[in-house]
DNA sequence: TCTGGGGTCCTAGGACCC
DNA sequence: TCTGGGGTCCTAGGACCC
């Protein structure tokens, strides 16, 4: 029964279409049908003229580090997207209109998709500010018809368009719903596996990524179609047991996870990093300056979350982009600037620092709600004094 | 002048306990 | 003259995702 019941889901991935980037022309509308990208520092928003246009910057005006977060379907046309470095962008679309990111507006925009989506179907489950897995199986009315609707609802609430896949789970939809992006509804059933995602990469998979990708085709393995054939021996000689197992399921769409409508916060973590590579010595008073701040705000975020939190750890990314991470365990929960930074201190203490370093991160985690970690926790006598 | 920032999960080894 | 076998907590690194 289990298993017939697994086999008849019906779940659908959400996607919206180039999100920030999407959000952004809601904004200047006078921007629609250019080559835009979103990324980058905070110093090259929009100029509001005399005369009430405005004047954008352009790719090609950027100076520094940084990547692009989203590209306009335009600007992806030039060759540019999600993770390439600014400057590298630059090179291929100059004149790109370029925006800093706004994640106020995108969290708006997200509350205002995903409540379209819960009137219609109230079980899904979150995957980050522009994408949801939703179960469909116990709501009603035709999957292509369901599909429609709700991309409808998403549409009127936000004036933005999305991208669907419904198959009967979260592996398979998730591929389905960039196989027609933008604006994409697909539909399929275990059937459709060896003609749809049989021919498509590996890199397609949710959960295989460059490293993975690198060495399947190594093996001589492009396409999912190509694992779903290889021997779970010769994986298992590549990777592990485990990997190897998972690798061999999902090439055949075979996928039993959840919907998890609630999901808990595990770590909370502020990074930045430098415009210039900087020098534990020669740079001791900005690094510091540096590290005080990433406390403070990591603190504000804690508390306003709710939290407090007994491990803190700082990371470190060189020159040569290695990253170091030391971390401690503290005998009693914290939340508060100068107990991180004090935490943080003694982390970094124990990394030798002789090259020149990118970036500085600082992290809590093994969160717990305050009030567990007063009174309850304390012994009788701390209680009753 | 390549390569952000915020997360999750997994692995593996060591300490420590029973 | 060898020293099992769990379990849990902690630390560090790495792959991956949005």
């Amino acid at each position: 029964m289990t298993t017939l019941f697994a086999d008849t889901r019906r779940i659908a991935h959400l996607d919206m279409d180039a999100f920030y980037a999407s959000v952004e022309l809601l904004q200047y509308p006078e921007l629609r049908g250019q080559p835009v990208v979103i990324g980058g520092g905070r110093d090259h928003a929009p100029e509001l003229l005399p005369d009430g246009t405005r004047r954008f910057a352009r790719l090609r005006d950027y100076v520094g580090r940084g990547v692009i977060t989203t590209a306009t379907y335009e600007a992806r046309a030039l060759g540019v997207g999600s993770a390439m470095g600014m400057m590298k962008a630059a090179k291929l679309a100059p004149d790109a209109v370029l925006l800093p990111v706004n994640f106020d507006a995108y969290r708006h925009v997200s509350r205002l998709f995903k409540a379209a989506v819960a009137s219609i179907a109230p079980d899904f489950e979150d995957r980050g500010i522009d994408e949801i897995y939703i179960d469909l199986t116990h709501v009603d009315g035709e999957t292509a018809e369901l599909g429609a609707r709700i991309k409808r609802a998403v549409f009127e609430a936000t004036g933005l368009s999305c991208s669907i896949g419904i198959t009967p789970n979260k592996l398979l939809s998730k591929i389905c719903s960039d196989l027609e992006k933008p604006n994409g509804l697909t539909i399929l059933g275990y059937a459709d596996i060896p003609d749809r995602i049989w021919p498509l990469p590996v890199r397609k998979i949710n959960g295989v990524g460059p490293k993975a990708t690198e060495k399947l085709a190594a093996l001589g393995i492009e396409t999912i179609g190509q694992l779903a054939e290889a021997e779970a021996g010769y994986l298992q000689e590549h990777f592990g047991a485990n990997y190897a197992g998972w690798l061999t399921e999902v090439a055949h769409g075979v996928d039993q996870r959840e919907v998890s409508t609630s999901s808990e916060t595990k770590s909370i973590s502020r990074e930045t990093t430098f415009e210039r590579d900087l020098h534990a010595r020669q740079d001791r008073d900005t690094l510091s300056g540096i590290l005080t701040a990433l406390c403070s705000r990591l603190a504000d975020d804690i508390q306003r979350k709710g939290f407090v939190s007994r491990t803190i750890s700082i990371k470190l990314r060189f020159d040569d982009f290695q990253i170091v991470s030391r971390n401690v365990t503290l005998p009693r929960a914290i939340a508060d600037a100068a107990g991180i930074l004090q935490a943080a201190r003694e982390c970094l203490k124990r990394v030798p620092l002789q090259r020149r370093l990118r970036l500085l991160g600082v992290r809590a985690s093994a969160l717990e709600a305050p009030g567990l970690a007063g009174p309850l926790l304390c012994s009788q006598g701390e209680l009753f004094p």
